[in-house]
DNA sequence: GCATGTTTTGGACTATCGGTATAATATATT
DNA sequence: AATATATTATACCGATAGTCCAAAACATGC
C-alpha cells in the first residue's frame, strides 16, 4: 500500500464520517486531497471499493488492537472484553464509522452489502467467542444471541443519544451499562435454555467467516520482502527482530510466546515510521498465523 | 388522498421495500404505476416527500391498529404489547419497511433525516409508555432504556436473521423472546437503580413528539365534510355515525367510551370501499381527539 | 545524462439521476 | 359547449459516478 494512497484513502474516510457516505461525492475526495481523478481510479476501481479499502483497514487495526489487550491477559476477565469493545467505537472517532456501516448495508450496491454483511457477521463471530470467554461453557449456545443482541442495544442507544443530544457520548459508560444487561440476561436464557438462534444458524453466526489466513509460505515471502526493503542502516532493530522471526517460524517446533512477544516488539520498533501501517499489517498476519498453531 | 395517488404511493412503497429506497429511480416508479413524470410530481414534490407520505400513511395505519387492540383490554396485558409490536413488522411485509427507515436515517437529506428522527422517537416514545403500563410505575425511570434497548435487539436480530437464513423469520417467537429479555433486564434496573439515559435526556425520548393534533372545529369540519361527499343511497350506516359523532363531539360532556365504540364501528362500516382510507383517517383523528378528553 | 517505463494529470466524454418547464391532450365540472 | 383542472410526453438542467486518453512528471537502470 503505497503513501500516497494511505492517505487518499485516510482522506476520504474523514470525508465519509463527517459528511456521510452517499452524500461525499468523489469531486470532494479529489479536492481535499489534491489527487487528480485518474489517479483516485487508479487506487479504487470505484468509490465503493475505496469504502470497502476503509472498512477493512479499520477492521485489521481493530482486530490487532483487540488481540495485543488480550496478551498475557485472563480471557475471562471482563474488563478486557469492555476495552476491546471500546476498540472500535473510539477508533472511528467516537463510533462514527458504524453509521456508514449501517447506511451502505440497504443501500444499492450488492457486492458492497455482501461485503458488508461478512464484516458484520466477523464482528458477531468475534463477540460471541468472546461472550463465551467471559461467561463460560455454558454460554455457548446463548452466546450468538447476546452477542446479536449486544450489538443492537448500542447501535440503538448511539442512535437515540445523538437524536436528543449534543453532548458526547460517555463510551466507557455505555459498554459497562450494557454488559451488565448482559449479566441479566445470560443466566437467565441458560437456565430457562431460551436460546433464539438455533444450532444449525449459530454455527454460521459463530463459524469463521474472516478472511483465510496465507499460507505459511506467502506469510514468509511477505516478511522477508518487507526486511529486504528497508535501508541498511536505518532501524536494524526491525530487521533484527524479522530475521529472528523468520528463524523461528521456519523452525521445527515454533515457540508461541516467543513468537508473540517479539511480534510485539516488532511492532513497536516501527511506531511512528512511514512504513508503521505495513508492519502493523505484516504483525497481524503473523498473529493470525501463530494463533493457528495451538 | 386521491385513489389514484394512493396507487402510486403503494406502488413505490413495494419498490422501495423490493429494491431500497436509493436503488429505486423515480423512472421506476413512473414505468410501475404507469404515471407520467409530472403527475408524480404533481403529487409528491419530491421522492423524499414521496417517502414520507409512505411513512407517515405506515405510521398512521400502525397506530390506529394498536390502539384498536387496546380498546376495552387491560393495559397490563403483555400479549397485547407483543401484538401491538407485532403490528409495526407485518404491516410492513414482514419487517421490511424498518430498514428504509434505518437507510435513509444516515443517508443525505437532512429534512428527511428529521422527519425520521422525529419517526423515531415517536416509536420509542410509545413503547416507552407502553412498558410503564406492563412493567409498572417501578419501570418509570428505566422505560425508556428498556424501549430502546427493545428496538435495538430486534433490528439487529433482523439483520443477522435476514443475513444467516433464507427462511422467514417468525415474528412472534422474535417478539416473545425479546420481551422475555426485558423481564430479566426489568428488575435488576429497578434493584440497582441503573439507568442508562438521565432524566432530562428522558423527557425528550418520552415526551410527545407526534404531530400535533388538529383542533376540534377542524375536526369537526372534516368529519362534516366527509359525510357530504358520500352518495345519498349508499352506505347510509356510515353517515348515521357521523351524525352521532358530530352531535356527541359537540355536546357539553361527550362520554368518551360512546364516542370509541361508535369511531370502532364507523371504521368497520366503510371496510373494503374504496374511501376506507379516509374513513381511517379520520376515525384516527377522531380516536386521538378522545384521547386528549381525559 | 539519457532512455525507458510507470505514475499522475487534467479534461473531455457518457450515462443516469432527481428535478423543472411546457405545450399539447384528456377528463370533469358547470 | 365552454371552461377548468389533471395528465401526458418530452426536452432540458445540473450533479453524479465512472471511462478514456494524451501529455506531463517522475522514477529507474544503464
Amino acid at each position: 500500500m503505497n503513501d500516497r494512497k494511505r492517505q487518499v484513502l485516510l482522506t476520504a474516510q474523514r470525508l465519509f464520517i463527517d459528511k456521510g457516505f452517499s452524500t461525499t461525492s468523489v469531486q470532494d475526495i479529489l479536492d481535499e486531497s489534491n489527487i487528480s481523478k485518474g489517479t483516485f481510479y487508479n487506487y479504487f476501481s470505484s468509490k465503493n471499493e475505496c469504502l470497502k479499502a476503509i472498512l477493512e483497514h479499520a477492521h485489521d487495526e481493530t482486530t490487532v488492537r483487540r488481540h495485543e489487550l488480550l496478551i498475557g491477559q485472563n480471557l475471562s476477565d471482563k474488563n478486557i472484553l469492555v476495552e476491546q469493545i471500546l476498540i472500535r467505537m473510539h477508533l472511528n472517532r467516537e463510533h462514527n464509522l458504524l453509521p456508514i456501516f449501517e447506511a451502505v448495508f440497504h443501500s444499492g450496491d450488492s457486492d458492497l452489502r455482501g461485503f458488508i454483511k461478512n464484516m458484520l457477521l466477523a464482528e458477531f463471530s468475534w463477540l460471541t467467542r468472546r461472550l463465551v470467554d467471559v461467561y463460560g461453557k455454558d454460554a455457548v449456545p446463548y452466546a450468538a444471541d447476546c452477542a446479536v443482541m449486544l450489538f443492537g442495544m448500542m447501535q440503538q442507544i448511539l442512535h437515540a443519544w445523538s437524536a436528543v443530544s449534543k453532548e458526547e457520548m460517555d463510551s466507557l459508560k455505555l459498554v459497562t451499562f450494557l454488559l451488565r444487561r448482559i449479566d441479566s440476561i445470560m443466566p437467565g436464557m441458560i437456565s430457562t435454555k431460551d436460546a433464539f438462534f438455533t444450532e444449525d444458524v449459530f454455527s454460521k453466526l459463530s463459524g469463521d467467516v474472516e478472511d483465510q489466513t496465507e499460507t505459511k509460505e506467502q506469510l514468509l515471502e511477505r516478511l522477508a520482502g518487507f526486511s529486504d526493503s528497508l535501508v541498511d542502516d536505518a532501524l536494524p532493530a526491525g530487521k533484527q527482530y524479522i530475521q529472528f522471526l523468520l528463524e523461528e517460524l521456519r523452525s521445527e517446533c515454533p515457540r508461541i510466546f516467543v513468537l508473540e512477544s517479539i511480534v510485539r516488539s516488532f511492532r513497536e520498533t516501527f511506531k511512528g515510521f512511514s512504513n508503521e501501517p505495513e508492519a502493523q499489517e505484516l504483525a497481524y498476519k503473523v498473529w493470525r498465523y501463530v494463533d493457528t498453531l495451538d
